[in-house]
DNA sequence: TATTAAAGATTGACTAATCAGTCACGAATA
DNA sequence: TATTCGTGACTGATTAGTCAATCTTTAATA
């Protein structure tokens, strides 16, 4: 694990233990077991962790539902496939889900530049507009689907974290839970 | 304003600016022009008046929606009107909401017991298990079908303050938003 | 009503601790 | 040898929280 990797990880831990400025860098270096201007190597200040950690935790999530999403035709299956391994990412990785929520929700996303933003949701938008042309899905503004997605999936995930269910059972519920979103939006 | 309004204003204001720990408690003195000394006879600690300051907030929010929500017999218009109030309320303080969003996603959140947070959901759990006795809402467990709607009401809310809308197109989307929600969950 | 004294509220200068970020030097690598 | 990587002691600035002194309010007494 490269000093950048370990430096990654234990602001993670510490962010989202500690929250942002109840970690200090020293301690960051320290959890990371590095020195304290190796941290200032890597990133010019603090700021720019908490940035290039969110980009890179965000990243880390596109491309695992880019690799685990089957391109099919099939709009329904692809954005099921879409929501399953989001939620499967986020299941294996409860810090990472914790840390974007606390950085979307807090005022470092106004430092973030809007055409990131705006890149990061556009293949959803896209997969939504589509849908509504083939007219499958309602004709509703594609940004209000998103956030109604994005925020129904926050909402299951933060119920199946909070209930710990069988593998079986939680399935169960992701599977219903998918098809009322579904049904709500086509 | 007493004193410690003053101090919750000033701490609201800076907290979402700046964050917690960005904000320094002799700044949100200066900003609610009180001396530094005056802000501990409140508050012990600064954690404290984070803490205060998010069950206030949230306490306003529901004492807001408990007045203006009528208590008809009728499941769905409870619930609408409940969503409906929550909307305006948070459309008018937009700094509150934010705070709570923000609160609800630090590790703060953890500090705070959970039977003042189980107390505070309470009121919605009771209706959601009504509407299932009475056979008009789907059964499943009311923590997922709790979730699920907060969740879509920061979605919607999420929408709305990122797309300013006239006050009648607002009130359209809230509306086709509200019945995509309750056909959901019946 | 006027006076006064006790209780409570408010102040801001102060401090010990902590912080983000620097930098001169040593280690590793090529 | 030269270049890059890594180090940790160091610093000026900032922080949360304290406290002795001052101001304001209350209420009892003459």
């Amino acid at each position: 694990m490269t000093k950048k990797e370990l430096i990654f990880n234990a602001a993670l831990k510490l962010f989202v233990d500690k929250g942002f400025h109840g970690t200090a860098t020293s301690k960051i270096a320290q959890e990371a077991s590095v020195a304290n201007g190796t941290l200032f190597q890597y990133f010019k200040t603090k700021d720019d962790l908490v940035i290039a950690l969110y980009i890179s935790v965000k990243d880390e999530l596109n491309e695992y539902i880019s690799i685990n999403t089957s391109r099919k035709d099939d709009i329904k299956e692809t954005i099921k496939s879409q929501v399953f391994s989001s939620l499967v990412w986020g299941l294996d990785n409860q810090t990472k889900i914790q840390y974007i929520q606390q950085f979307q929700t807090s005022p470092y996303i106004g430092q973030i530049e809007k055409e990131i933003i705006a890149k990061q949701a556009e293949p959803h938008l896209t997969l939504l507009k589509k849908g509504i042309e083939e007219g499958i899905i309602k004709n509703l503004p594609i940004e209000l689907l998103n956030s109604l997605m994005t925020s129904q999936f926050f909402g299951l995930y933060q119920f199946l974290i909070a209930n710990k269910l069988s593998k079986s059972k939680q399935q169960e519920i992701i599977q219903t839970t998918f098809e009322m979103l579904w049904d709500m939006i086509t």
